[in-house]
DNA sequence: GCATCCAAGCTTGCATGCAAGCGCCTCCCG
DNA sequence: CGGGAGGCGCTTGCATGCAAGCTTGGATGC
């Protein structure tokens, strides 16, 4: 063992957010690459995968892709079967209304907690407008993807205000799921693109005026306005 | 690929808890004496474990090792520095509150749903009545540590009654952050044991009644009281 | 025709080996 | 005596190889 390992390791606690990413591993690459095929739908239902193909496909070993099927059945995206195979994990019918449940759950909870002491800090505050902007262009312009990823990102911003960092953590999760389900089951519409942004917008108003209960109820009527289409 | 594969996996997707353990390979052995050893405090706060000094005290080589620290990794319990080493994540110090109140979201919303039909299956109930004479065993026999083991079961049913899958699996990865705290933090004495094992009663006959209301309030005052001690 | 058994092909699990990265210690030079 | 550079030991990352397990297809006996 190292002198290293005897003391603190303070930087390497920085868990969230990894800004520098000089080479990704072979297991990362691995890793996005087969996550990234699941979550767009392209690998379909519940079936396929081997761990050989996939080393094939990226020109690596299979050792870094093993290592990245294990990670993805951690995350409840793939299933592997001991000696058999790995199989992409389909979406239980029950799964949608699961998720959005949770979400609400988890935004509920952390929206109180980001305005119990008022407005957040104006650097939250700026990421939020600066985030609403970018949805504003989206749809005005028409371009369903961008509007979904900036839709994503501010409701993980806003879940980041809390401070929570399981709260974050738990969510990624969530978003990881919501994202195939998109994909999977329905395509945005324009009328859809519209009222989110208005509800994104009212929030946005919510939080800058620091009030936790119509933020709340924004909330809930935004992930029910989901549940209706999903 | 295999023919198999080309069809649906009905038996692979059965994922909730895997009645058959035969024989527990590596990975499995070394990810969960890792794991324990963290959870349990035996590691101490922020630092070491060395994938080779893992493999030799289980007699098996490195890979299984490296694979159970990247599960970890995910887990936000271990921090695997690329070429430097494993680093056991300290827990921080508002990590307690932020787990808490994860817990309470979770709960509350899992407690509406389970009860949205009325009462849960005599099945559930069965489960939640067995569990509670173990609680008051544990209680009259002065058994700390069963107590505790069934009360994070008895929570982790009453979130499995809402038949949300989703809730389940992040509940599991709140249950090894407050099994951490709570080996870290406190030792539960003879007074907490008694007003638990009230809270649950309390708590089992909201169920049997299929007061949802009655659910929610117990389960806020319940968490709330945790806060407390932590 | 049908059930059974066996062998071949695929798959993964894991041990081993090598190379590369990083920190620390020491030595050298100014 | 101080500062910098190099070597050494530690660590992990990954490729490779072998063995074991599961599935499946066909041959065999009834």
């Amino acid at each position: 063992m190292q002198a290293w390992m005897r003391h603190r390791l303070p930087r390497v606690t920085e868990r969230p957010g990894p800004p520098t990413a000089p080479s990704p591993s072979a297991a990362e690459r691995a890793y996005r690459h087969t996550k990234a095929k699941i979550l767009s739908g392209e690998v379909p239902g519940g079936r396929l995968l081997s761990e050989g193909d996939v080393a094939a496909e990226l020109g690596i070993s299979r050792t870094p892709v093993h290592e990245a099927f294990l990670r993805l059945d951690a995350e409840r995206l793939l299933a592997v079967a001991p000696r058999r195979g790995a199989a992409v994990l389909p979406m239980a019918p029950d799964e949608a209304r699961d998720v959005l449940e949770m979400r609400e759950a988890i935004e509920l909870s952390t929206a109180r907690r980001a305005l119990a002491h008022g407005s957040p800090p104006s650097a939250v505050l700026d990421a939020l407008r600066a985030n609403v902007a970018t949805q504003r262009e989206a749809a005005t312009g028409g371009d369903v993807d961008a509007f979904v990823a900036a839709d994503g990102a501010f409701h993980a911003l806003l879940v980041a205000a809390s401070r929570n960092q399981t709260a974050v953590q738990l969510y990624d999760l969530l978003r990881d799921k919501q994202h195939r389900l998109r994909a999977q089951l329905l395509h945005v519409g324009p009328e859809e693109v519209a009222s989110s942004l208005a509800d994104h917008e009212a929030m946005l108003a919510a939080v800058e005026h620091g009030d936790a209960d119509a933020l709340c109820e924004l909330v809930h009527t935004h992930v029910r306005r989901h549940r209706g289409i999903l």
